[in-house]
DNA sequence: CCATGGTGATATGGAAATCGTATCGCCACG
DNA sequence: CGTGGCGATACGATTTCCATATCACCATGG
């Protein structure tokens, strides 16, 4: 979108709240003409017309109706944003805090816990559930320290560390036909809708999802997205579609949800240590270590059984 | 604000992305010097400097990256607007978006999803983990319909109806010697440091677990916070502490991990459905219904064996 | 030590966008 | 039927934003 449209919005929020060009121009600090232009300007851009003109003044339409939660929430955002810049404009203990997706909650992030524990109870530690992006931002912004994410490639001032490959393997409803199977090949779900994450929340898994969903030969149809992979593993229990999830998730074995592995198996991007190298410090070169160590000769707790 | 402001963000953005103004230019299709007036314009305008002009590029500065998160909220709703102006341009698409806490994410929600496919399966589905907290914030803006969450009361303009009682359990790392036991004392964890989620997360689960400690005759000890319930246990896996969690939790099963009854049952507030009711819609009255329904009369899904 | 190349910044003129003002078209209402 | 109030059109003025030319600075390599 042109984003010059943004401000318009701004406009289209006014006459409908005053229900009046001229009120409304007139609480933009503007004359009615150019607002009439305006509105007349965004309605073309969108291909919608959101406004009813009539003798009483104007209302909106049925379409300008449905835009207008999300035009308001555009509104809430500007608001937020210049809130926010207005207290960054107007202020740490020792302590660590690690970013942690879901799928390496259980096996990547307890033995190294285990490990850092013991070598300095006395530092803190927090744990913060986040998805692989989520993971990235919170680094470069230095709100946490560590990550276990999966990250392909350093991404400068990110620097990360493989510690173990991984592989897809597949999460259908419990009940369903192909759970009866030992193993699945992956174009059995050709033509079934495929639950995913947004590639926004993990690249790698997105792309490794549709490389793989081609080089079986179909398209993957997707069904909603969600925004975890728990929220992702409930439509499936819901039978709402099947998934491709990384083989970590099994180790939740929620209710309702059959894994099996795939006939080809499907490699995936492992877990990787990422940290920001601007903030390094003692402590976070110390995580990086044990988590190296500890992927190097893997105990019982870090293997799927 | 002035809306204008909102189209420079989006440079912001895009030099952020590219770390180098000429490539940012390029990508915003204008050239590099009217794109460094913008941006100086908009940190003019904020009073807060965005970015750090090196010889290598430029990247934000500390007060850029606080305000990156919110802008790129900016963008995305931007982005909404605009694929929900296409949407409505194309033709009606009924959508209705959930949001539930992850102990409810395999025992509230997929029954009332399946139902409510049964009824409407021409009604698309959106499923988003949330805490109980933003839960109610995301039910205010507008972003969900509906929640699934630990809502305690009304609190204008959201309503909630709940659906059925919960109790805490205890989660111990797994070779604890009290994981021997068939079922826990509460004053049994007088001692040891437990791991709470934040009173900002969960008022209810936080201030009934401190309840049912006064109750048993001492103060927990407390271990450190945790943003979601994966990481709570996760911690517990580790080795860091023990922890009360609502009975939903168990049903996760996670490695590392072990439940245990209370010998003095503790309730907590259960899970209810939550509403905006200045945004009620029939699909979402149905869905309440359909929870309703369910919760009167649960099936074998909705129980933990 | 110095020349060079690459970064963002400044200067300038022109095009495009947006504005205010004047006025129009339409029609519900008295 | 006249009137007044609504939004729309026309037009010139002003502001905004752009491309281009060039500059200032300095890390880098010879």
């Amino acid at each position: 979108m042109d984003r010059s449209l943004i401000k318009r919005f701004g406009h289209f929020l006014a006459v409908v709240e005053e229900g009046h060009f001229g009120r409304a121009a007139a609480r933009l600090g503007m004359s009615q003409p150019p607002l009439t232009a305006q509105i007349q300007l965004l309605e073309r851009a969108l291909g919608v017309k959101l406004l009813e003109r009539t003798r009483q003044g104007a209302r909106p339409t049925w379409e300008g109706e449905l835009l207008l939660p999300a035009v308001r929430r555009l509104e809430e955002s500007a608001l937020a944003v210049e809130a926010l810049a207005r207290e960054v404009r107007l202020g740490k203990r020792e302590l660590v805090t690690i970013g942690c997706i879901t799928s390496a909650m259980f096996a990547t992030l307890p033995p190294v816990m285990r490990e850092f524990r013991r070598r300095r109870p006395e530092t803190v530690i927090a744990v913060r559930e986040l998805d692989t992006s989520d993971t990235l931002e919170a680094l470069r912004r230095g709100e946490i320290d560590l990550a276990f994410a999966r990250v392909e490639r350093d991404v400068f001032p990110i620097r990360k560390q493989a510690l173990a490959p991984d592989r897809l393997i597949a999460a259908l409803p419990e009940g369903d036909p192909l759970a009866a199977l030992p193993e699945i090949d992956l174009v059995m779900f050709a033509n079934r809708p495929l639950v995913m994450l947004p590639r926004a929340i993990s690249p790698a898994y997105f792309d490794g999802v549709v490389t793989a969903c081609h080089d079986s030969g179909f398209a993957p149809v997707p069904a909603r997205e969600v925004n975890s992979g728990m929220a992702q593993l409930a439509l499936v229990a819901s039978g709402l579609g099947v998934a491709l999830v990384s083989s970590g998730m099994a180790a939740f074995s929620p209710p309702g949800v059959a894994f099996r592995p795939l006939t080809a198996p499907v490699e995936a991007v492992g877990v990787a240590v990422a940290w920001n190298q601007e903030r390094e410090s003692a402590l976070t070169r110390e995580l990086i270590e044990i988590a190296q160590d500890i992927a190097v000769r893997p105990g019982p707790q870090s293997e799927i059984s």
